[in-house]
DNA sequence: ATAAAGTAGTTTATATTATAAACCAAATTT
DNA sequence: AAATTTGGTTTATAATATAAACTACTTTAT
């Protein structure tokens, strides 16, 4: 009847930090950190499950003296989050 | 640019509890037991944080001898439901 | 009649997750 | 050179989810 929700999307930021990726090939952490409004605690936490996930690349460098953390989603990635769209409708699809 | 995920829907097992309440009039803990798999334990849980809220009514009586608790959505509820599905619509897009 | 097993749940303890506070290192500003 | 800012990570705590253990009663089998 209901699909399971892959927790490791089921989770506010993470969903966010993954939608923004899907539509923007690539994003830095001050970027994801303005577009969601986390911590940056928390976003350094949420990234890093994301990225042991497989579902996004993190890559870490610098942009003259000043680090600069990159991500991208992954096919992996956009997969997983097609999947969870697909195991939401078994939620919410038909109603609103 | 993301709408809040309403904390209290944003749970597997009360969300799925959220959608059959929507689609069948009133459920007894038995059938919502069976239909989202949960453990008892766990559905007797979260059917108190919906009550609480006023998302769902629950009234206990007796099916002869043996206790029956039902439970209905109320109008606060489906409003709730509403609103975390356009938020959820945020973070993907029209894919639902 | 009583023991065993089943039904319908609740309470409680534990594991997991989310979050923010505290921290670190380097760069910039005053 | 002290204070502030930038870009993060680590760690402590709060919140949440979940299952195990328990309560209370009913039904079934002996």
């Amino acid at each position: 009847m209901f699909k399971e929700l892959n927790p490791l999307l089921h989770s506010e930021l993470r969903l966010a930090v993954m939608s923004i990726l899907l539509s923007v090939e690539s994003a830095d952490f001050v970027y994801l950190r303005e577009q969601t409004g986390a911590t940056a605690g928390n976003l350094s936490v949420q990234i890093d499950k994301l990225q042991k996930a497989g579902y996004i690349t993190v890559e870490k460098g610098f942009k003259g003296k000043i680090p600069r953390t990159t991500c991208a989603i992954t096919q992996v990635g956009v997969s997983a989050f097609e999947e969870y769209v697909a195991a939401l409708r078994s939620y919410i699809g038909g109603k609103v």
